[in-house]
DNA sequence: ACCGAAAATGTAACCGTTTACATTTTTACG
DNA sequence: CGTAAAAATGTAAACGGTTACATTTTCGGT
């Protein structure tokens, strides 16, 4: 490979001055940067960007630590975060599947020295494994609670999961049963909380059989649905704790020969791409996925432009909205609906 | 922070000692090994990876250059990358948004120094801004067609393209339209010349009435989609070059109180999550999307392994299947399916 | 032409590792 | 106990840039 030694050779010049030109630091003669220039471009001269970052310590280059890469969250996560991180020139380090701390903290090595900061999406994170990460890294938890020294940016999962299960009891539904998300999960354990707070709201005594595990995952979902609906009284609506859940609940209600909303309403949560396209299209409580990711690299940014400054830790979150599609019934219209179809919590 | 001369001094070594026993090589005495690694963990030392690539010219990492970050066909290409390099220790530089060459070339730019080796999927890259690439730098070009110097690998668009449209013309479609992808696009021309070579077969005589752009959006198949509804005699069938179009038109003609596949027969390519989804449930040609991710990685990563060696030019291809659905139509049962509803091609 | 300030360029240390080679220590053995 | 070979460790030069500081060149003013 071509280095600015080499450039320098040849323009007979020091390196020092190949740099300035190349960098624009620094005064140059016009001519002598002509020349450099002439140089670099015809040798195809290109910098090494691990070099240049050894000197000076700034990598442009973020890590993104996911627990998997299965899905349409995901995926918006990510482009969310790719916009933001190349429209402030920085690039991102992609790791997955880090679901338990031995993952996590072994990608957070392999992390140093190549990125300027870190976020961590590990929704089953304990504090144990968080405490072993060197502080000197700028880290962003990203749904993964607010637990630990580090910066953190969450869904509103509690109040999204508790307006969505207001409005089925609203809608009429006195027995609704929830999917529940991964356990250990902080999204799952918060949109459970919405959901008891929502029944303790209505004066509904919550009823562990009503409350099933789903894994987050289409099949366990579609399991958690075949059991609910073997009970007797049947739940005549189910809240999963996401999309995925509740689409395999739509199948496995589908196959039971019963009615979506007639015989039994479904929400989900999330409103991946794939919810409004689902039979009959699903409502869910909103999670402005994609902003979620950008809001992310934002938050991870500015913390490491504040790096020497104190730096308080960062709190965030983003907020959700309720999508009332068809899969939970049209509200009566004998009375007003009691609230938009769509409106900010 | 704590680096490798921080833990030598602590531990009374030097600081090459301590590198033999973090990396395992050469040979230390048993008990100097212990201290220095006691001594290592107790300064929480976590190795600078840029540094240490610097030295070894190493940097366990690809880079993945992306024309764009959107829909189900990205994130699976993204998953099936992802686990193949994690499993052979190598993280991805992402970097997407690259549809043009100015910003294939200055990803690649950002890159050098911070990969082993790029896999760039430039569907619209053409020879020209190929030939300004380092070749010093291992390169794979997905579906970005054959030329220039580079690895590549593709899809069987052509073959692929051409099994639905036969498929489509032997179910008693004459009259078979197609929704174009985007223009310069490899993949999009490949299909068409798929499109074509089935009519051709068939003794028909390709329209160009019947042939209109998408530009492989949604909304491009769905207004692409009214246009054909629009023409009479009204085409019994749509081709659309990817399943985004074919979702996109199934909503055109819904919309336009049309039934499917009563009315049209409608079917796609790629065979992306949401196809099976849809309702009805879409006919696609199926590209294992995961897969050619994976192969991607694998062909990247033994070119770099060979790097030396004389490594003649590779060219891959991963095979497509029939995936028949609802969408476009049961074959009529007076006789037998002119193919398995999946096979390969 | 000379002087000094300003402008242009060069020199070399540094970033944090690895590793070839040199040096010291240990070990085995006569 | 001496010695050579083997084992353990140290020294310093890379790797490819950036940049503080030193040095040289240019140039205006007299």
């Amino acid at each position: 490979m071509v280095t600015i030694k080499d450039v320098a050779r040849e323009a007979k010049v020091s390196v020092a001055t190949v740099s300035r030109v190349l960098n624009g630091s620094g005064v140059v003669r016009e001519e002598t940067g002509r020349r450099i220039r002439e140089v670099a471009n015809r040798l195809r001269f290109i910098p090494h960007g691990g070099a240049r970052s050894l000197s000076t310590s700034k990598t442009d280059t973020l890590g993104v630590l996911l627990p998997d890469l299965y899905g349409d969250f995901f995926s918006e996560v990510i482009r969310g975060m790719d916009e933001t991180a190349q429209g402030n020139g920085f690039q991102l380090l992609l790791s997955s599947s880090h679901a338990h701390k031995h993952g996590i903290e072994a990608a957070m090595r392999a992390m140093r020295g190549r990125v300027d900061g870190v976020v961590a999406m590990s929704p089953g994170l304990d504090s144990e494994s968080l405490s072993n990460i060197p502080a000197s890294l700028p880290l962003l938890l990203l749904c993964s609670g607010t637990s630990g020294p580090a910066h953190s940016l969450n869904i509103e999962n509690c109040s999204g999961a508790r307006a969505m299960v207001r409005h089925l009891i609203a809608s009429g539904h006195s027995s609704v049963a929830i999917i529940k998300g991964a356990v250990g999960n902080y999204d799952a354990a918060e949109r459970l909380r919405g959901y008891r707070l929502a029944l303790k709201d209505a004066g509904i005594q919550p009823r562990a059989a009503l409350e099933r595990d789903g894994h987050f995952t289409e099949t366990g979902g579609y399991a958690a649905a075949l059991e609910l609906l073997g009970q007797t009284p049947r739940p005549t609506a189910i809240f999963a704790a996401n999309d995925s859940m509740a689409i395999g609940a739509l199948s496995a209600i589908r196959e039971s020969g019963l009615d979506v909303p007639g015989d039994i309403a479904v929400a989900g949560f999330d409103d991946i791409p794939l919810a409004r396209y689902v039979d009959p299209p699903l409502s869910t409580v909103r999670v402005p996925i994609c902003e979620l990711g950008a809001r992310a690299i934002t938050m991870l940014l500015s913390s490491i432009a504040d790096r020497n400054n104190g730096h308080s830790r960062m709190r965030g979150r983003v907020s959700t909205e309720l999508k009332i599609r068809d899969s939970c019934g049209t509200v009566s219209s004998e009375r007003p609906p009691p609230e938009p179809s769509t409106f900010d919590l």
